[in-house]
DNA sequence: CTGCAGATTGACTAGTCAGTCAATCGCTGG
DNA sequence: CCAGCGATTGACTGACTAGTCAATCTGCAG
């Protein structure tokens, strides 16, 4: 029992640690089964013992990691903060949750945020929890008057967090620099981005009537 | 000839239409291109003589559609507009995109645009030309100072377009409401929300106007 | 020492599917 | 009417791999 206790989550997580390594180097569907445990250094059978399929792998690191930004984001929403200080705090979690994990975040995000089809469907409740989250701390600004009122929250918390995701995405694919400072930069200025926005407060440039000819057709084809 | 860019193109094409819907509603890895060809009502083989490999269809998707969205970005930041009119236009594009044709612009984002490990690494350059596209209309906001000059174009480029690219996802993922109106409202509200901000300007309108329709999307849901 | 139970092994099976290819179709020009 | 050629067909193959399973190992309790 003791050996089961010791040992025996030993291996399960070096198979996890490995699967994120293999997912994120050649993508969930161009690996085998047999690549993860060879990475693990386990037999391919012991893979089976302690998950029923591929997509159990896949599926645990997701939820494991998934919880945890929930988790943070709930606390984060209940502390005694300015809105804007909780968005900053939300953000700096989850890039810092990238910086500290890349493969897995780069898993997550590729495997299963984006995946319409398969994983994405299945866990888009606890995707959609995410939102809701963020989405409740925009709500309280708007009810106390400091976020705009014409921006539904559930709108603003699908803006604030596709800014971040697309963050990730471009370490991801690294078109965007890597270093700690960047890091640092990028929880700032994403905040600064969406709730200070982009336009210089002092010109309070106006836009034009957005119901007037600012065309924009998709040049239909077809 | 005339048979030949009469009738070839037309096969051709009824593939490449076949595969937009096959690959939107089962997933690139998880059709078979029996069913394409299925979908597209020909023979097995006939794929094979108009593409090289099932790959080679969706590269060609997204290069079509991609290469259009880039021409859009370059005409729009041609025209002589606000820059706030200019990202207006390209939120707007973006979101008319996907309300012409949900399941190629599903396709695109969810098999391209974040699939680090296949496709997205091919077209990384060609992605990257609509960040930048982007990129420069707001560095000329930058430039003639009515964008904050402390904001990279670049990173608020990454904020720009990853705020449409959530809201899409929200769309193709069904949590976010999907009527001609909403797709309207998105389009103002996002260049709202990221140039604007989510704060209030100066002064907080609080009790201002509850009854109006602009905020009227109920967070009750559990 | 013995036997159980869970951990571990890796060869094997069963099924899948991308891509091939030889045959056939159907148009067009001679 | 035929020859030629691209378009079209669909059965077939070769390669791949997720998941199974019977054998083996290991630690421990009796």
């Amino acid at each position: 029992m003791a050996a089961a206790q010791k040992d025996a989550p030993d291996k399960r997580r070096m198979i996890l640690d490995a699967a994120v390594r293999v997912f994120a180097r050649q993508g969930f569907h161009h690996c085998r089964v047999s690549d993860v445990a060879d990475e693990a250094g386990v037999a391919y059978g012991l893979v089976y013992h302690y998950f029923n399929s591929k997509e159990e792998i896949l599926n645990t690191l997701f939820l494991e990691r998934w919880q945890i930004m929930l988790d943070a984001i709930g606390e984060i929403d209940a502390r005694d903060l300015p809105s804007r200080d909780k968005l900053r705090s939300v953000a700096g979690f989850i890039i810092d949750s990238y910086r500290h994990d890349p493969d897995l975040m780069k898993v997550i995000i590729v495997e299963v945020t984006r995946a319409a089809n398969s994983f994405g469907a299945l866990h888009l409740a606890e995707i959609r929890k995410a939102y809701e989250g963020i989405a409740a701390i925009v709500e309280a600004a708007r009810e106390e008057g400091s976020f705009k009122s014409g921006i539904p929250a559930e709108f603003a918390a699908m803006c604030f967090y596709g800014a971040i995701e697309q963050l990730l995405t471009g370490w991801i694919f690294e078109v965007l620099p890597r270093t700690d400072e960047d890091f640092e930069r990028a929880k700032d200025l994403v905040v600064e981005a969406i709730c200070g926005g982009l336009e210089n407060g002092e010109h309070a440039v106006r836009a034009s009537d957005p119901s007037s000819g600012v065309a924009s057709r998709p040049a239909a084809s077809g």
